[in-house]
DNA sequence: TTTT
DNA sequence: TTTT
């Protein structure tokens, strides 16, 4: 019915930027540290680790252009997939779709890495909802091949 | 960061409540089912399945409230966790903690159970943010003994 | 850079829908009353009433089947226009603009009125992002004429 | 019923701290001028810019704390509010009342003004929900003042 | 098995 | 009547 998702916080890695297989739809993927608010008495558990996934246009953006440690802001939705193992054992996954990010901080390695020029601004992305040259508009597809 | 989920779907089953063993806090976690939008061209998945926790007083009026097929709207944020099952295996858990739970239709089961009387009207519960009789504010506490 | 709001509550009257002179494109507009979740010592203020904009498809689906009183979910952004008044006094407007809406309830009006069967289950309607026949794709075209 | 907005934007000018006349509860307004993703084609309006209120503890860190241009998350409610002029008229207003704010940029005035240091991490405060050593939870009191 |  |  409705299920909608906001999250700031910050790469744990580099993002991985992959094809699907099935289409050569560009999807990457990338694990937020979403630091939570109050501080765990035994300083045990500081953040929660979210894994994300973006497709089309903006997955070639942020695997292009993140990096680890990178702040960013993260709408989206939550899925659920399952994957089953060599032994026939079913697993359940739970994951934000993207639909927009935002780098909110600039670029940290200014050395002469291929990362685009930020400029001065903080940059934002959207999905590309129409999908660009890709045949057909199907929210997600291809599922196989994510690193979770 | 900001960690920030609203939902709207139904419960796939009835609600379990618990009490933590460690110090009987009320714990109440059941699934929600939410449809997307959209139909798969192969009818495959039509909704996503997310794991719902709820603590201290939400947790006693859902887990005495609320029923399979109940239709609801959940704020809250997502949280991971991880577990070790008896091979020494560390499995991961992403679940959405939910602040606020509001009960979106009547009851629907009219017979003699022992729901509360919902009138009228659309019921909404927030979280018991000073955490009533209990020791001391700690956002999440007690997650062992959580079914997922 | 990020605008996301998410708002459940009920009309407090039948929605106006409209087409815009410019370009005759469909536009709807309701308010919503949100109710608080907490109840004023002397009683006064419950609920908040926020006014609500839809455009294209999403606008005729609403302004053709919602009513006053009926429960929906809107998701969708805030907008800030400005208008100027016969006086030459320029007023500023905050509003929310739909993407999307959900209906939450069943058709409260069982009467043989031009309603559409909703059926058994709950509906949701998501936001025409394509345009449709639409002369080029702007979120927020012709914003005269709103009654707000 | 339900009431969820998150924002991410800059000041338009320096927030203003108060305390309410008939409780002293401090209370800071400001404008976060949050910028549109797409642009328009005659480049006319790009932003929409958003009043925000905060109340207590959250409100003395933002007046104390934020400057004209800094970039902010901020997490809260819409809500409406009414007041009449010395005409004799009603004006109605919409804001958003925040109960979180996410410091997401460094300080930028790097000079001896009375700002505290921030330190190298991105701060983050939220709201006191106690009310500290007030009177009685109220969520929203003392309406009047406020600069809107 | 993690970010700052 | 606006931020970068």
């Amino acid at each position: 019915m409705l299920n909608k998702v906001v999250l700031i916080g910050r790469l744990t890695k580099d993002p991985v930027l992959k094809y699907a297989s099935s289409n050569m739809i560009p999807v990457t993927t990338f694990t937020l540290a979403v630091n939570r608010n109050y501080t765990q008495q035994n300083g045990d558990r500081l953040a929660d680790f979210i894994p994300i996934v973006t497709w089309r246009k903006l997955a070639e953006i942020c695997g292009n252009n993140l990096k680890k440690g990178r702040l960013v802001a993260v709408a989206g939705s939550i899925q659920t997939r399952s994957w089953d193992d060599n032994s026939g054992n079913r697993h359940w996954i739970t994951e934000v779709v993207a639909d927009e990010v935002k780098f909110l901080d600039s670029n940290k390695s200014s050395g002469n890495d291929p990362m685009i020029d930020l400029g001065k601004d903080i940059h934002s992305f959207d999905i590309d909802v129409d999908g660009g040259d890709f045949d057909g508009f199907s929210p997600v597809e291809s599922e196989d091949d994510l690193p979770f």
